[in-house]
DNA sequence: TTGAAAGCGCTAACAA
DNA sequence: TTGTTAGCGCTTTCAA
């Protein structure tokens, strides 16, 4: 026997709006997206009779028919690292709000940087970060679709890029310990995999070069941005003999593990160790010390990727633009004179 | 003259496919959708056909012609403390993976509770946790798109829910203490506007009832999740009159919280304070004492979410389950006996 | 095993 | 200001 589904109640299509409206569909549509010209009169039927009919326009037929789509996809590798930071969820938030309020679809890939991705039909896409998946990028450039890359300045790519000034970022944390007497600064990096931590090590060494301060392999730690791997940096950097006497750490969470090491090791901060981080991680306030960190514009750049966006698929705009926004460093309590 | 298009290569259909291998659109459709049956001799010339010219086949057509959609939206509530949380990341991690394996496009809504979402045409819903949009959800199961609400046991609505026994876990962190010798037993909350913190109350609450010790008001402390909220609780826990000698607190980023300001008080843990968190968070190993604290299966919730979706949605099935998943106490260094 | 043809629900010329 | 009509690119009967 064939009953009447109960959940699934039968897609009320234009076409039903039309009827009791007393209009034609073209009507309907033109009321719905506000566009071509209506009576007043037709208009307030139209809807009053999508509210009772409860319509929705079948967003799929939509697409369809005009060959536009309002989606815009975020493209975010699936590196290990990438979900332990501030950044993901900064750039989640900010780039959803934005597109909630854009009435624009997001949709989440979270990708192995290899399977390829069906992106007909998406309007635009963002690429959080470039981590082995330059190849997706090639693609989706090659394929006409929309695109900007975010947190990477993209060289090589004839793509929009925005990013942020790391080398500039940590070059002044730097020169301010200097600037504050320091010369055994070390550093505490993160995945070099990542442009970011390159960029922020590029910037410690241009800083200690323009002072004329002597790299020292033993001031420097590797690690994947993890809590667990600054830890055992910190252990090392305070038991060494002769120590560094401030820290440049390449992100607030490490830098708060550094924090917590030294005072456990009885070290004070900033008196016996200055650390600057990165981030402005808002972490970084609730500790004994508040951290000194370089800011960076982690929402803005999401936004700005969406605006971009927005603009390049409304507007049909096609110049690559490739934007590098500055840091600030935010002075706190963890450095001191020396 | 008119020349190729360079950049959007004019779309590619099917008819284009069909053409080329020489047979109907009708047959690469079943190719493509591995639905009926082709000769072995068709199947490969389609497939050869797919491959030169780099068809995707166009998702809205799809979904338009046979109304069926692959795509589940998850809806997180845009509630100020929900992204300072471990538990945002670790479910949008659990479901976007899970979601890029079963080939399910995942629509991302950052809600504010009250603008009407567009859920027409989408295959399922998923709603993280019930922060004042019932209505939504209301709206959501009423139009009949399967739906299932994750880190909420709701008990109003007809529709799945999949949560976690926050109130157990609760109740045998709070027992543990008590059976390692502790009467006077604190509590942090979290934002009891969550359904999560007022069961980790509750469970608070129970444990202690059952062991015959009294609620003592000033040994509870409310707060919004934050670690700010946090440190201000601890300090007064920690600098009261005849303080408690062990605390629970509803997460484990405010109790990592508790536990600096205890060492910064020259207090040692576990010594003069024993503390047990809520998460498992991996940053409670990192410390100098590892954090006790309850594991819940976040991410086993996330997933099963999609996995319950997918169910629902292919299969058409439509009973409404109400899962609670069991949490664990995991015992580490942060508490002591008495 | 195949293909013709009728939609899916909408938009966008074009005409009126 | 309105309606007619031809698609958008696919899936799915139905017949062959």
């Amino acid at each position: 026997m064939v009953h009447k589904r109960v959940g699934p109640s039968k897609n009320i299509s234009i076409e039903d709006v039309a009827r009791l409206a007393g209009v034609s569909i073209t009507t309907v549509s033109r009321v719905i997206n506000n566009s071509g010209s209506v009576k007043t009169r037709n208009k307030t039927a139209v809807l009053e009779a999508v509210k009772q009919l409860k319509f929705k326009p079948s967003v799929f037929a939509q697409r369809l028919a005009s060959g536009k789509s309002n989606v815009i996809a975020l493209i975010i590798p699936r590196y290990e690292g990438i979900f332990y930071s501030f950044y993901a969820l900064e750039l989640i938030r900010g780039i959803g709000t934005l597109c909630e309020a854009l009435k624009l679809d997001l949709l989440l890939h979270l990708t192995d940087s290899r399977s390829p991705l069906n992106l007909r039909g998406v309007g635009g896409i963002i690429f959080a970060d470039v981590i082995g998946n330059l190849d997706q990028i090639q693609e989706a450039v090659d394929s006409g679709t929309p695109c900007v890359v975010i947190n990477n300045y993209v060289k090589d790519l004839n793509v929009n890029s925005i990013s942020i000034d790391n080398t500039g970022g940590a070059e002044s944390a730097v020169d301010y310990l200097v600037s504050l007497g320091h010369k055994k600064i070390a550093h505490i990096t993160g995945d070099i995999v990542t442009q970011g931590a390159a960029q922020r090590f590029e910037g410690y060494k241009k800083s200690l070069k323009k002072h004329g301060i002597a790299l020292e392999e033993k001031y420097i730690f590797k690690t994947d941005y993890s809590r667990g791997q600054a830890r055992s940096a910190a252990e090392k950097l305070i038991n060494m003999p002769n120590p560094a006497t401030a820290v440049f750490v390449a992100s607030d969470s490490m830098a708060l593990e550094v924090m917590a090491v030294a005072r456990e090791s009885g070290k004070h901060i900033p008196d016996d160790l200055s650390i600057v981080g990165f981030d402005d991680n808002p972490s970084g306030l609730y500790g004994p010390v508040a951290l000194t960190t370089v800011r960076q514009p982690l929402s803005q750049m999401a936004q700005e990727s969406v605006k971009r966006l927005n603009v390049i698929i409304s507007k049909k705009e096609a110049k690559v633009e490739k934007i590098v926004l500055p840091t600030e460093l935010v002075i706190r309590e963890s450095c001191r004179k020396l």
